[in-house]
RNA sequence: GCCCGAGUGGCGGAAUUGGUAUACGCGCACGACUUAAAAUCGUGUCCCGUCAGGGAUGUGGGUUCGACUCCCACCUCGGGCACCA
């Protein structure tokens, strides 16, 4: 071949490797096992990134070099394919997410292979095959047998003409992607992780690894571990607070008067027409408790309850078998009833029916302990959170979270000075930092400041005292909190895992769905519209929604939320290491591999990844870890980002915009190896970047001339003098040490422009032996696979350069080395020597007081000091008069 | 507002962690080869100055024999969190 024809290299040597398989892992070697892991791609309809070839090229050269060292490297990939995108393309084209899917991953997987990336292929895994997402069920349903799995109500992005939830990132500035809507906030019932139980170990063990600081100190923040001091403070009531309009003295208004007509004609109907049991207990009540004053079928807010003692706040509901259907809107009236400050009992019918006694001696105990109680509220402490405890004589007011500030009528005692301070709700605090009750303390706190000023409260003039002693004083209690919420892992979605539970309405529990019934699978269907009230689609298909209960095998029916697709991703790094147990639809977890591979050594991906997702799978492997499922407290020994490739211009490359660099076309106009060299060589691996055609064809040049010597140097005759030569370069040896060092570290442009260096020094030389020209193509063949595993060959190996050991530095025969000694005075530079290595001070300080530049500048004047660097630096000090 | 990170030629960026600032690459200029162009190769390329020398690493101070590097204050840009008590 006359010139470098990448076209004619580079499929050829992949298809090599493939047939040898050269990056095939043996889990069973014996040599020392190094687990190189890369985040996978989610397979979108754009094709590969050039910000994937980065990442993935940095680790492909650590992985060259540490197989070339010895290890046995695994350097798994595979699909994290379930998602939004392909969802809203199914929407979009009625597609099944399936088949999009599978197109997409086989274009993916063909523009990997072209990059020769040494990926073992025999792993590689989709988070969407069901035999994969069979597991991620199966640890979900770990997670709901210990608890750790719970639904509760969530707000979450509700858009009222779609009539869909829509995800974070479909609402952009308040309003509905597709349709410009204002976007609502909704209740939701969801199922949730409860990460937060984890929040103290995912902030401690962070010690335990190698992460770069900016990564700890991220997710420590994320995690927001903060201490501070609980203080209760009681609160009195010397007025009650002004009464709201309606119907009396303890009356509470309705929304709106109509509502509250309508109401109206409700409870006389009611009051004309009560239950057995309504009966007996109104009777009961008003001959057993005379010292309170009970109301039947009385209005409260938008609700009409049974019974209520409205001084003591105390609400007796009973309940009639239609109950049993309505739980979640009793929840609710509950709720309400609760935050209005009452206290809520419910009895059953057959109960008052049956044991009337013992449901007034319970409503007797419920009022006892309400009695207590001085307040209002039928609250007689409020609870405050702070982390500066000391500046409790600075308080003037107290305030809690509440939609628009206003005085509640409310007063609270400050422990530490029996201080009479005001309540208020204040939109500044928040419901969910803390217990949601701040002190106010107008000096040290600027917005306490600004808050007080604005409503005139007092300021503070008192001063600070110790810490721990106003803690014991005031009876406050230690209490670390955290920012960090528990995770939402439900999504009303088709393309995702389904959550695999079945409720059973006579059980009234959630079952797990058997192991044996692993995986629920996703039914193939024709609409990916979600229902309009907010259901997954997967809510419309009645036979796949239809069940039998597993306990009681009565009528149930599946959950059909689906799981966030954070959850393939969280033990995906696992998955690797059983690829072959979830091709034979075996259970059981593989332990053997785990044990041997665990934990992954060197973990690199995007900046965007260094809080949710590795947040994320940290919290399943602790998890996993205490259920003895996988070795050791953390999945990831060390990681490493690298930074966004930009565009051209300095922008976010986008299909919108029109600026995507398509690595198919690099691969194909220049190659994959100028690809990867160009994107090792661009800039510092772990900062952002713009893209910039003209560096490339440095990259090329670079790989030609690489090239053109071997070339000459298989021409030249006088091999065995060159050899000699060159091996003994020190300039060899610094690149050796300089490309090893570099690649440890991420460094790969300065490792490159070494190798360029080298390369230009080489190309001066009247001939270059071969031996020299091997460790050249050595040190660059993690960079550049292809090209150099040509050039081995055509250099008489018959074995895979990828498969020969690492250079390593060589003893040189003869230890002088000239060094270049910079002579300073008074700091300046003024002249610079070349000598022998490892002189003297003495014999410098000689040298160089011959030098005449030195002697001009030293003229006579006095030498009051000599510094002196060995092999690099000498300065003399004198006198400047 | 808080927390990270960064400011060096026309451009991407080096600098052994306090010791020759501007390596390497791109671009540009000149030269060689060519009928010519491209490609390739060679030489040069921070600023002022003919030289000697002087000045430059966002700005202003400081420490030091010596500062891109350390300290203080400020400015600009990128990323993350955002009323966090």
């Amino acid at each position: 071949m006359k010139s470098y024809n990448h076209r004619q290299i580079e499929g050829r040597w992949q298809k090599v490797w493939a047939q040898k398989k050269l990056n095939c892992v043996n889990d069973r070697s014996r040599k020392k096992k190094f687990y190189a892991l890369v985040e996978f791609p989610y397979p979108s309809g754009e094709g590969v990134h050039v910000g994937h070839v980065r990442g993935y090229t940095a680790m492909d050269v650590v992985a060259r070099k540490r197989r070339a060292e010895g290890y046995e490297v695994l350097y798994p990939m595979g699909w994290d394919a379930f998602g939004l995108p392909t969802e809203n393309y199914a929407l979009k084209t009625g597609l099944p997410p399936q088949l999009i899917t599978k197109r997409n991953t086989t274009r993916y997987r063909k523009q990997l292979q072209s990059l020769g990336f040494s990926f073992d292929w025999s792993r590689e895994i989709n988070t969407t095959d069901p035999n994969y997402y069979r597991f991620t069920q199966w640890l979900f349903l770990q997670f709901f047998k210990r608890g750790l799995a719970y639904k509760a109500k969530v707000p979450i992005n509700w858009c009222p003409k779609d009539k869909i939830g829509l995800a974070n990132e479909e609402v952009i500035d308040g309003k509905c992607e597709r349709c410009g809507t204002v976007v609502e906030m909704r209740d939701k019932e969801q199922w949730m992780l409860a990460i937060t139980k984890y929040a103290d170990r995912l902030d401690r063990e962070l010690d335990l690894v190698d992460y770069p600081e900016s990564i700890k100190t991220q997710q420590r923040n994320w995690i927001g571990r903060s201490e501070g001091v609980e203080i209760g403070f009681k609160i009195i009531n010397p007025t009650p607070p002004p009464l709201p309009e309606g119907e009396g003295e303890f009356g509470y208004q309705t929304t709106d008067p109509k509502t509250w007509l309508v109401l109206q004609e409700k409870v006389k109907e009611m009051r004309q027409s009560p239950t057995r049991a309504e009966d007996l207990l109104w009777q009961a009540v008003r001959n057993n408790l005379s010292g309170c004053h009970f109301r039947r079928q009385h209005i409260i807010g938008k609700f009409i309850v049974d019974f209520v003692c409205l001084e003591k706040k105390l609400v007796v509901e009973v309940d009639g078998d239609i109950h049993d259907f309505q739980k979640e809107s009793d929840q609710e009236r509950t709720n309400f009833l609760e935050q209005k400050g009452f206290k809520v009992i419910r009895f059953k019918n057959e109960k008052v029916i049956g044991n009337g006694v013992l449901v007034v001696a319970e409503i007797n105990e419920a009022l006892e302990a309400l009695s207590f109680g001085e307040g209002w509220g039928g609250v007689d402490s409020i609870k405050v959170f702070t982390t500066r405890p000391e500046t409790i004589f600075g308080a003037t007011f107290i305030a809690r979270h509440g939609k628009t500030d206003r005085f509640t009528g409310e007063y609270a005692i400050n422990p530490a000075n029996q201080e009479k301070l005001p309540i208020w709700e204040a939109e500044y605090v928040m419901g969910d930092v803390g217990t949601g009750v701040i002190m106010g303390v107008p000096a040290h706190d600027e917005r306490d400041l600004a808050f007080a000023k604005k409503h005139n409260l007092s300021l503070v003039d008192k001063p600070l005292v110790d810490k721990d002693e106003i803690i014991k004083l005031v009876g406050g209690k230690k209490v670390t909190t955290y920012k960090l919420r528990d995770w939402v892992f439900s999504r009303q979605r088709y393309w995702g895992e389904p959550i695999p539970l079945i409720y059973c309405q006579k059980c009234n529990e959630w079952w797990s769905v058997p192991d044996k019934d692993l995986p629920v699978e996703l039914p193939k269907i024709k609409k990916y519209q979600p229902t309009d009230n907010g259901e997954s689609p997967l809510a419309s298909v009645g036979s796949w929604v239809k069940a039998k209960c597993p306990k009681c095998g009565g009528p149930a029916r599946r959950e059909t939320d689906t799981m966030p697709n954070w959850a393939g991703s969280s033990w995906y790094y696992i998955a690797y290491l059983m690829s072959e147990k979830i091709k034979t639809k075996n259970l059981k977890f593989s332990t053997f591999n785990l044990k041997h591979w665990l934990p992954v050594d060197w973990y690199n991906g995007g900046t965007e990844h260094t809080t949710l997702h590795l947040l994320y799978s940290r919290f399943w492997h602790k998890v996993l870890n205490d259920l003895k499922l996988v070795p050791g407290k953390e999945p990831y020994q060390k990681r490493t980002s690298h930074g966004f490739i930009l565009a051209q211009n300095g922008e976010k490359m986008s299909k919108s915009r029109g600026n995507v660099v398509n690595p198919d076309d690099i691969v194909r106009r220049f190659g994959a190896d100028t690809l990867r060299v160009y994107e090792m060589f661009m800039g510092p691996f772990d900062q952002a970047i713009s893209w910039n055609e003209d560096g490339l064809i440095g990259s090329r040049r670079f790989l030609e001339r690489v090239w053109k010597l071997v070339q000459s140097a298989k021409r030249k005759t006088c091999l065995t003098v060159g050899q000699a030569k060159n091996f003994e370069s020190p300039l060899l040896n610094q690149t050796i040490k300089k490309v090893g060092d570099d690649i440890e570290q991420m460094k790969f442009n300065t490792a490159i422009s070494s190798l360029m260096i080298l390369l230009n020094s080489l190309e001066k030389e009247s001939a270059v032996s071969i031996a020299t020209m091997k460790v050249f193509l050595k040190l660059l063949s993690p960079f550049a696979p292809h090209l150099t595993d040509e050039l081995w060959h055509e250099l008489g190996e018959k074995k895979s350069i990828h498969l020969a050991p690492w250079s390593r530095e060589l003893k040189t025969q003869n230890s002088k080395i000239k060094v270049r000694i910079v002579i300073q005075i008074n700091g300046k530079v003024r002249d610079i020597l070349e000598v022998e290595n490892d002189l003297s001070e003495k014999e410098l300080t000689g040298l160089a007081m011959n030098q005449p530049k030195v002697k001009i500048w030293i003229n006579g004047k006095s030498i009051q000091k000599t510094i002196f660097i060995p092999n690099r630096l000498i300065n003399f000090v004198v006198d400047n008069n």
